[in-house]
DNA sequence: TTGAAAAGTTCTATGATTAGACTTATCATT
DNA sequence: AATGATAAGTCTAATCATAGAACTTTTCAA
């Protein structure tokens, strides 16, 4: 049966994980941010099936993520590139490298980091702070409903324990 | 058909999506460090069925992200509770729901967002920086092979374009 | 002109997801 | 002690998405 769609639900992270897809939607955008740009070039480096692909990127443009043109040098490509929105998406993929990279490759350590191309040196570890910078744990922070928030909303978070 | 592991990926994004498991696993992931912590708990806040949430379940338990212990003042509930790799796994939310927060709401603005418990004020947005604390942009970055990267990694990584 | 490359589309088999009814064990109430 | 309600799943059926591979179409290069 047809997934059941998180877009309604008023939640930031519901809303970014309607709009990349799923975990193919991450992988098109880690190779999007190093380079590729080409249908095949997807294919080849993901190893995820031709339909599958052009679903997704179907999807990723039309949430406006990626745009897709057609390449003035060769007919027969089109180019698949990142906008704005899916640029800024590149933090979110350093999280969870930052994160995988940590969790799952045992002692051996990670096989691949995002560096500074200039000094080579690992992207510093992100931390998540407060306005003045102090840093926070998770269990200084709450969840907040915004001006825009519907009253059944507040009273969810009003109701929220811990 | 079963989809295609993202494990034999040498990438920590890609092993973080396949312990992670997909949507539903970020939107648990969303409610446990908000205070959800028994079965029923998640179905009625996420409306996500039981057999899938079931298995969604046993799949953060066993990649370690949370753990499953019974409630010792009620013998008929389990708990579900994050581990320190599962809590780590904040950032990631924090980055999708800031994205999401920014992109993904109109002018309307943000229904929710998370904030400091104590000033209620929103955390500060997460920013990528050199080890200096210089912010980086994403064109001043590259992926780079660690050093357990095998061979064949590091030449793709040589052949990366732009 | 012939062949290869690029970007999809089409096809089939199979696994995964959904919704809702059902089961089992435990707790609270009479 | 019996009854009903809760909690956590399991089971079943229909529907959907995915994988894998072959196929089509357009464009380029030799």
């Amino acid at each position: 049966m047809r997934r059941k769609s998180f877009d309604d639900q008023a939640c930031g992270i519901a809303r970014a994980l309607e709009a990349i897809g799923d975990g193919w939607g991450f992988l098109i955008l880690r190779e999007a941010m190093f380079g590729v740009d080409a249908f095949d070039g997807f294919v080849e480096r993901l190893g995820i099936p031709r339909n599958t692909l052009a679903a997704k990127l179907e999807g990723l443009v039309a949430h406006g993520i990626m745009v897709k043109e057609p390449d003035p040098e060769d007919g027969r490509r089109s180019r698949y590139a990142l906008t704005q929105a899916g640029e800024e998406l590149w933090v979110v993929l350093l999280a969870l490298q930052q994160w995988g990279n940590k969790w799952r490759f045992g002692k051996k350590g990670a096989p691949s980091f995002m560096a500074d191309r200039a000094t080579r040196r690992a992207v510093s570890t992100l931390v998540v702070q407060d306005k003045d910078g102090t840093p926070l744990d998770l269990d200084e922070v709450t969840m907040i409903p915004g001006p825009s928030a519907p009253a059944a909303l507040k009273r969810i978070f009003d109701a929220l324990p811990e």
